[in-house]
Formats: C-alpha cells, structure tokens, sequence
DNA sequence: CCCATTTAATTCAGTATTCAACATTTACGG
DNA sequence: CCGTAAATGTTGAATACTGAATTAAATGGG
C-alpha cells in the first residue's frame, strides 16, 4: 500500500522544474495559436501542413499521418475533413491497399504553407527558441531527447 | 516585406529541440492523464484540486483560479461546473465583491485530492523528473524561466 | 481456399472548449 | 452624485475532441 508519508514528494527544485515546464508548453503553444490566427490556421492545421510538405509527392497515409502527429485516427479523420473543406488537403485512395487513403495537399495548401512558414518560424524564435542562450539549447534537447524517448515507447495508442 | 530568402530558418539543432519539446509535451500529458484515469479525474480537474488545496481556506475566487491555471474564465466556469456536479467543488458567493464568486473544496473534493496526489505525484516522477540527472533538472529550469517570463508578459488575455 | 484476426479508416454519441453576447456590480472622471 | 467604462462571471451556440462501435479490406494459419 502507498501511505502519505511514503510518498516521494517532488523537492522544491523539482517542482519548480515540473511547474515551469507545465507553464511554459500552455503559453507557448496559445501564443503560437495566436500568431496563427490572421492567417486562419491552428497549430493543427499548421502541423498537418508540415508534415505534408516533407513527405514525398506532398502525401501521407492517414495512418502515418496520425503516428507522426501524435493524434488518435478519429480526430486526424476530423482534421482532414474540416482541411479538405477548407481546400488545404483532398483525400485520394490508395492503390496497393483499398482500405487505405492518402492525405494529399493541395494547390492551394502548399501556397498556404509556402506563404505561412515564415511568420511561424519567426514566430517560434521569438517566443521560443532565440531566448536560449546558444549553448543552452543544446543541453536543453539533449535533457529532453531520453523524455521523448521513454514517452514513445510507454504509450499504447493515443 | 517578408521574401523567402530573408527569413532565418531553424538550424538543424534548433529544428531538433524544437520538435523535441513539442513531442514530450503531447507526450506527457497524454500518460498523466492516462495515469489519472482509474481515479475519473483529468488533468484539468487535478490541477484546479492542486490550486484550491494549496490554496488560504481550500477557496479562490473564480478570476484568480482562471488565471493561475492559465484557462479563460469560459472555460474555468464549465469546468467548474462540471467539478460541482461531481461533487468535488462547490461555489459560494463573495462578501466584499458581490460580482465575485469563491470556488472552495469539498470534504469529497480534499479527500480525493489527498487519495490521488501520491499516485500523481509518482507519475510525474517516472515519465518526467526522474529521467533527468540530477544536475541537468537544475538547468533546465533556468533554461525555461526565461521563455515562461517572456510569454506571461506577451500574452494578453487568454 | 476459408475463416478468424488484424489493420485502415470513419462514424456516432457524449463530452469539452471556444467565442461572443449578456447581466450584474464596481470604479472612476467630471 | 451621475453616467460611462471596466471587471466579474455565466450562458448558449458552434466547433472540436474522445472512445467505442462499425465497415471494409488484407493477412495468415490450417
């Protein structure tokens, strides 16, 4: 049984470590919001745009879509509709595998990409990455890469 | 204006961090919620038990609970609501400001809190703060400091 | 070759979040 | 004081997210 007194409390150190981090990724990921909203995209939609433009011939499978994004298959389903309503994606099926579909950008989502991608990327050295001094952030990934690491393999599904 | 060519990509380091921090955040608090689950609260619904248990009488005004926890007041109000229904919160109204209500913990609410936070505690351990050697925690707070003070600054409302 | 499993993706119902509109009370400038 | 502005909270409708159930196609053992 787990009594009060057995419980390893977080020192103050460590709590300030996990209460800033906690801080940190909400404001962090509103403020990135916001610098997305005069060009009508969330930091979903931003992310869907991303890994599309990396991939070969600007397309994903569904599947692979959600793995990379971390994002369960119902709510990328979600996702990618409410894109291709707004014309950023279209859906088109896969030939080798007919249970499967492609998420392919469009046209219009690569000009979106293209014109966006700046203003976020300024937008993540602004609020993010410019205020480390250089050598810090080296350390800082290389605290967090063994985090992600046990992280990825801990979870099931999402 | 803004051409392509003016504007300062991330470096591969950066890129790394970047993405690195994005992934543990999502990471982590799909497993605390995961690890929440088999007592039915969310994150949400621990984090506003943390702020009232440490809070002066178990109570804080709506406005100052909606602040601490980073929410808008819309959502801290559903939240609350709900928290109401479940037994762990009750509302009551203010003397000195009759616009203002106290959010205040129930017996239920604080015997959960004290049930829960053990279990709490350990996870956030295991997934987080036990992945860092000793020294590397230290930094990496006074890494983020910086960026939490930047972004409480930039952020208007939420 | 067939049936049982597994995999891909969507759908549906329930829940949560956002955003704007609203009601009420307080603060403040003239 | 008065009236306008600002602050405290809630509400409701629209939107988004979750988890389980569903459909359809591929895989694989006997």
């Amino acid at each position: 049984m787990t009594t009060d007194s057995d419980t390893p409390w977080l020192t103050d150190q460590e709590q300030r470590a996990w209460r800033t981090h906690l801080d940190v990724s909400r404001l962090l990921m509103h403020q990135l919001e916001r610098d997305l909203q005069p060009f009508g995209l969330t930091n979903n939609d931003y992310e869907i745009l991303v890994n599309l433009s990396e991939a070969e011939d600007h397309r994903l499978r569904m599947s692979d879509l959600a793995t990379s994004t971390l994002q369960s298959k119902s709510r990328l389903s979600h996702q990618i509709t409410r894109m291709e309503n707004a014309g950023l994606v279209r859906r088109e099926s896969c030939e080798s595998d007919r249970r499967g579909l492609y998420a392919v950008l469009t046209e219009e989502g690569w000009d979106t990409m293209r014109r966006v991608a700046p203003h976020h990327v300024a937008s993540v050295r602004k609020h993010f990455i410019d205020l480390f001094p250089a050598e810090d952030l080296q350390a800082f990934r290389a605290s967090l890469t063994p985090v992600a690491e046990h992280l990825r393999k801990e979870r099931g599904g999402l």
